[in-house]
DNA sequence: ATAAAGTTGTGAAAAAAATCACAACAATGC
DNA sequence: GCATTGTTGTGATTTTTTTCACAACTTTAT
């Protein structure tokens, strides 16, 4: 239907995406030209029809008996996520978290630039992690305006994450990246991705606690299942 | 069709569990003893009746015009989540982010039990952070089994993910929770979770490059954070 | 008692996502 | 040239998840 770029990518495709455009990074540093949807789903665990679907939906076309062109897909990819332009972010709290998020050096791959990290910790404000300041949250204001930068990145403690989001928005920031356990309210217009540790956990949680679980059938009568 | 305790609950609703979790604590720290699914709904951005077939899937019943029971659910999940018996986990990787999770004081209501952190940085080993020791990836194996560690939460570069996931199988451990980047391959059996910071990064990035993006039409702006 | 109001629970419907079946097609081998 | 084979692309189908509509029910007010 939508012949153009994506006019509506479902939202489970734009997370694969990135799952993609790591093995095509790896694909094109091997000098392949091409790559078919039965070799990407292979090496995620998909179904090649699925993966097919997937790069339909962002306008890339492949060629019967060939595959996928490397180049162009990884194109698309980054046009359609905007990673294909760098976007600024600050890291609000220089915490461990915050200090293992300055470090991340996939982040460049990803239209990403750290351009500082703020606290209201004192000890920790001058200070330079990862070849990049900290500096006082008071600064944020003032600095996001006149640098434009649209990402907050929140890694602070949950007790203050509403209120540095409060600071970030009014400072101009577009989109918050939040890693607190915190469900912010932000006004209409801020985008808003929360990654959802506990949500993680309980995956997880729910499978291990299901195979400890011994076994219960439930009234001792005949199969009630089936 | 499934009357007792979950034999199939969607995984969105698994995902959805930690936070009506987190609400129905706070409720119980208020000593409210019901609670209505539009009250939760409107706390956490959702619909009602969502909650309500949530609530049901993991077999708790609510009373007209009274709600559901707050112990009665908090009990619920956390036996469905295996929340209730905390679970032990070890931490591989004692950088940054594996010291963010080691301090991460959420993990005590949430089942997991952080033993040890492991490293193979000679300067990390014998340091203690956030109350818990840094031992040496050597010393896995035997521990592991010894204590009857289950969980593995796998915070190294990527570069030594596939092995240090490796050495744990080997230990004996049961599910692993993967904060790298790295896509892992696991024997039949081994439970395997990961947190996929690129794919949040890429829902966010996504509808950035949407809003930034000049006439076209917009990305679906479905609720991811909630 | 009776009415009113707010809530749950359920079967059906709608929407979204994944998968299937297969036609069209292009590179390769003969 | 011609058959073979591995691949894409598409419309239909199935599965999963969300949402709707409304009956049943229980507390509160009158």
């Amino acid at each position: 239907m939508n012949r153009d770029q994506g006019i509506s990518v479902p939202l489970p495709t734009i997370r694969r995406l990135p799952m993609y455009f790591s093995l095509l990074q790896k694909a094109a540093q091997e000098n392949q030209t091409a790559v078919s949807s039965s070799q990407l789903a292979a090496d995620l665990g998909l179904e090649p029809i699925q993966v097919r679907k997937d790069l339909e939906a962002i306008g890339v076309s492949g060629q019967p008996r060939v595959g996928f062109p490397v180049a162009g897909l990884i194109h698309a990819i980054e046009e359609f996520l905007g990673w294909d332009n760098v976007t600024d972010a600050f890291i609000i709290g220089a915490g461990h978290l915050g200090t293992a998020l300055a470090g991340y050096q996939g982040f460049e791959n990803h239209g990403l630039n750290v351009v500082a990290l703020f606290d209201n910790d004192p000890r920790k404000v001058g200070q330079t992690i990862h070849g990049k300041e900290v500096l006082h949250i008071d600064k944020l204001g003032n600095l996001a305006n006149r640098l434009h930068v649209h990402i907050a990145i929140l890694t602070v403690p949950a007790e203050v994450a509403a209120n540095a989001a409060q600071l970030a928005i009014e400072a101009g920031i577009q989109a918050i990246w939040n890693f607190t356990p915190t469900k912010l309210a932000v006004p209409e217009g801020i985008i808003l991705e929360r990654v959802d540790l506990a949500a993680s956990l309980a995956v997880l949680s729910s499978k291990l606690a299901a195979r400890l679980r011994p076994a219960e059938p439930t009234v001792p009568t005949q199969e009630t299942q089936a």
